[in-house]
RNA sequence: GGGAGUUUAGCUCAGUUGGGAGAGCAUCUGCCUUACAAGCAGGAGGUCAUAGGUUCGAGCCCUAUAACUCCCACCA
């Protein structure tokens, strides 16, 4: 093995040699137990961000995990064609070349969206491959490919023909910019700062008037009545006059309306309702008429007489000028409120009525908040739940038809001569009712998530009745951010349910965000995005991975920073050093590979394979829980502290020794190595597969090799439980080293005194740990002169103080000792005279501490005995 | 306005059903000990946001308070 990992040098290879070997497909006529995380699919507006590198690699690890324990295992990829943000990048391109898309076509138009997917897409794919992500790229998906285009079309199809798809009239958020009508959750909410003009409108037949106040003057174009609430005192007299709309000088009646709040501004509202989502209800309610002032290009119509074809913002500019002028103007303040902007382009939005398809969501939610409530769906963490359910309960029919050119064209025709309405799978030439030919097709497009919905069954060949239907659907786990409960995860439930009728996933994993080392949101605007290609060129894929799992928990956000990346290729080098001592070793001698239990193992040879156990266990839990972030943790600890520093070090006195011993602790050395690299394979493929190919009992990858499972013949609880005492006085021994001022490289005689034999056989690897120069067994250590003691209640060390130490020094640290010895005394038997604790506390936890005043007592007379000598 | 989350070492965060406060980074001391100085060994550093409560026992459960973050709603 060389001397340090190169990343660079080896994943590219190792990704294509698991790639021609097809281990990362799955079989659907496999006999094996299915499990399948269908990938959401990146949108293909740009390049990937650390987001995404961080969600595939929560889904490649769980993946991984499970193809090695033995599931058939896929991991679906694919990616969005996100039609409106992907639309508006396209339109940014052009415009860049002076193009509108108006000039050039719908169809030319679509090419050039065509080009944009075949850029990006692609990148995108190379992309997630140096992530190491080990899908099945056999069925690689695209929302808009042929067979989505299928599956879209029939799910529609059904929707439409159950009469849950409906075409209306209805005021939505309108992009003046994106010309486009929005569903509600792509509506951001900004806190932007303006202008409220308060408004006189004087009273009809009258020289008083009433004073409203609005936001967006311009839209009083389309006022119809100022309403004011039935309580309000103030008012009640003028319900049911008029007042004149200034400008337009046309009356409207003042109405009444419980919306109103008394307590806020004047406690008269202009009621505009083609403009404003609550008036528009007021105006249902009232029966009043709607009076749309504006274009969908934002600019003013007709309604707005000497106004019109004016930019919006430009007209209420005059109009206040006018207003004022004409001495209507009562006063402008400044104010603040949340005003939606277009989630794509951040315009801000209209609501304008408009003609849109919507979806009736009443019976779909209902049976989407049912299985989630039954436990078929599960949430992780659970809290999201809520989220959803408060979403899915106050559900409103979801808009569905977008004004665009990309994406999937509304597959409804019109007959031109009859008007009839046709919904077909496939694209109909005549009209079934009069038999004309002369159809048309609705021109708008489906909303993306309308595609993304039936992502984990559209991607497995729905609505065929396919194989990898049968075999991968329902699927197992949605591994995706918080971000897009609604968008995405809400829907897939619903849709899944509907067209399938079987939940689309059993487990949903959300996941937090990374964000930058300040704890922002990592964005364009603020520059602070990390590329994770640039991580991975620089500390590789490995660590890349390990950086952004490590110490995450689920549903949490987490910071990014190069500490914790450097930490984990730091972390490789060392486990990488740990395997090239292993493999050179093992070179360097006649290796054969021995069945553990057929040797003779010594003390530190048992406690390592306990503790292995013990880590696969945890370990195996842990991947259970999809707690990727704590598997990390765990190994980490297993792989440093337990393997590296106390293992290695323990076996080097046996491995150095030739014969029997030699061979046994080498043997050990490699099976434990080997188990290391299988739990961490799954997070960090490339290197766990390099070290792997040196072990030498290897197959031919580490990717198909069996997860390690607990071995129960290879648990040594009591030797575990000596060694960890052992650990105990030797960490003892170098802490009074260090008091005693002993440099690391000076080594000292010791002397042992114990009746336990796994001690007495095992002298060396006390020696090795405790910087022994010679070591000896002792019957009885209290003739000895002049040395340094540390006791535990297994065994006494002496160590011979030469002239180094100071015997005042000495007699100081046995009195800390013996204090910190009696306060462990006096907590015990503090507990223990407390009759609650007695009587109430686990009997385990009782003899527990019963035990430690046994032990500690002991320790306690070595100690004293140790004193009196000294203080001679 | 409604809801959720967070608050633990200087920093970033873990902390399983309540049973002696943990890691990484940073810091201090000593070591080039034949895998690793990208390392080893040993330290120091905490009133677990605050105030109550339940309990034999609370970082963990309950109640209130404060600060920060996010989501939903969108009062002109």
């Amino acid at each position: 093995m060389e001397k340090s990992f190169n990343p660079s040098k080896f994943e590219a290879d190792i990704y294509n040699r698991w790639m021609e070997k097809g281990y990362f497909k799955a079989d659907e006529n496999s006999s094996k137990q299915p499990f399948t995380i269908v990938m959401p699919p990146p949108n293909i507006t740009s390049k990937l961000h650390i987001g995404h590198a961080y969600g595939i690699s929560i889904m490649d690890s769980i993946i991984r995990y499970k193809r090695m324990q033995g599931f058939e295992a896929l991991l679906l990829p694919g990616t969005d064609h996100a039609a409106l943000a992907t639309e508006v990048k396209v339109v940014e391109r052009l415009a860049s070349q002076g193009i509108k898309k108006e000039d050039i076509g719908r169809e030319a138009f679509q090419l050039e969206m065509q080009k944009w997917y075949d850029e990006f897409g692609g990148l995108i794919i190379s992309q997630f491959k140096k992530v190491g992500i080990s899908c099945d790229w056999d069925r690689l998906a695209f929302t808009l490919d042929e067979p989505r285009c299928k599956s879209v079309r029939k799910s529609f199809y059904d929707l439409y023909h159950k009469g849950l798809i409906y075409q209306g009239s209805r005021i939505t958020n309108w992009c003046t910019t994106c010309k486009t009508a929005l569903s509600d959750i792509e509506v951001d909410y900004q806190n932007d700062k303006g202008h409220i003009w308060h408004i006189k409108y004087p009273i009809e037949n009258s020289d008083k008037f009433i004073v409203v106040a609005t936001t967006r003057p311009e839209t009083m174009f389309g006022d119809v009545a100022v309403a004011v609430n039935p309580k309000d005192k103030r008012y009640k007299k003028l319900i049911g006059t008029n007042v004149i709309l200034p400008v337009v000088n046309k009356p409207i009646p003042i109405i009444a309306d419980s919306y109103v709040d008394i307590k806020f501004g004047t406690g008269m509202v202009k009621i505009t309702p083609a403009h404003d989502p609550n008036d528009y209800e007021i105006g249902k309610r009232h029966n009043l008429p709607l009076i749309n002032v504006m274009n969908l290009d934002g600019t003013m119509n007709e309604n707005a007489g000497k106004y019109e074809g004016m930019v919006n913002l430009d007209c209420r500019e005059k109009l206040v000028e006018e207003l004022t002028s004409l001495g209507y103007m009562e006063k402008i303040e400044n104010y603040s409120h949340n005003v939606g902007h277009c989630q794509r382009c951040h315009n801000t939005l209209e609501p304008i009525v408009t003609k849109q398809w919507y979806v009736k969501m009443e019976s779909l939610a209902k049976r989407a908040i049912e299985k989630v409530k039954d436990g078929t769906i599960k949430f992780h963490p659970k809290r999201f739940e809520k989220i959803y359910f408060h979403w899915m309960e106050n559900i409103k029919d979801w808009c569905i038809s977008r004004q665009l050119w990309s994406g999937h064209r509304i597959p409804v025709f019109t007959c031109d001569k009859c008007g009839e309405q046709i919904v077909e799978l496939e694209d109909p030439t005549v009209c079934p009712k009069c038999g004309s030919n002369h159809l048309s097709q609705d021109p708008d497009s489906l909303d993306t998530w309308f595609s993304s919905a039936l992502w984990p069954f559209s991607t497995l060949g729905w609505p065929e009745n396919t194989k990898s239907m049968e075999k991968f659907y329902p699927t197992d786990l949605m591994v995706t951010a918080y971000d897009i409960i609604f968008f995405w995860v809400a829907r897939m439930i619903f849709s899944g349910l509907e067209y399938t009728d079987k939940e689309p996933f059993k487990d949903i994993l959300i996941h937090g965000i990374i964000r930058d080392e300040l704890g922002r949101k990592m964005s364009k605007s603020l520059g602070n995005g990390i590329d994770p290609i640039d991580l991975i060129n620089k500390y590789g894929t490995d660590s890349m991975r390990f950086s952004l799992l490590n110490g995450t928990s689920i549903g949490m956000d987490s910071r990014f920073s190069y500490d914790k990346a450097e930490n984990a290729s730091n972390f490789i080098n060392k486990l990488w050093n740990a395997s090239r001592f292993v493999t050179e070793n093992v070179a360097k001698t006649n290796f054969e590979v021995k069945p553990l239990t057929e040797l003779k193992l010594s003390l530190a040879d048992k406690w390592i394979l306990t503790e292995l156990n013990q880590t696969i266990n945890t370990i195996t839990k842990l991947y259970d829980k999809f707690d990727i972030g704590m598997v990390c943790g765990e190994i980490y600890d297993f792989i440093w502290t337990k393997y590296c520093d106390w293992y290695i070090e323990a076996s080097k006195p046996s491995l150095y020794a030739e014969g029997e011993e030699q061979l046994t602790t080498l043997n050990v050395l490699v099976y434990v190595l080997d188990k290391i690299l299988k739990m961490l394979h799954p997070v960090m493929p490339f290197v766990t597969e390099t070290i792997y190919q040196e072990l030498p009992n290897h197959i031919e990858s580490i990717m198909i090799s069996e997860f390690p499972k607990v071995n129960k013949e290879l648990n040594f609880a009591s030797a575990h439980k000596v060694m960890n005492e052992v650990m105990i006085v030797v960490r003892n021994i170098r802490n009074v080293r260090k008091e005693m001022n002993v440099a690391d490289n000076v080594r000292t005689n010791l002397f042992v005194e114990t009746s336990n034999k796994e001690i007495k056989a095992n002298l060396e690897i006390v020696k090795k740990l405790a910087s022994g120069k010679e070591i000896e067994l002792i019957a009885n250590g209290s003739d000895l002169e002049n040395c340094t003691m540390v006791v535990n209640d297994l065994l006494k060390v002496y160590i011979p103080n030469g002239d180094m130490v100071d015997p005042v020094k000495e007699l100081e640290r046995l009195n800390a000792e013996l204090d910190k010895t009696n306060s462990e005394i006096a907590r015990a038997e503090k507990m223990l005279n407390n009759p609650g604790f007695v009587a109430r506390a686990p009997q385990t936890l009782v003899d527990a501490e019963k035990a430690k005043i046994v032990k500690y007592s002991e320790i306690k007379q070595n100690l004293e005995a140790a004193i009196q000598k000294l203080s001679k």
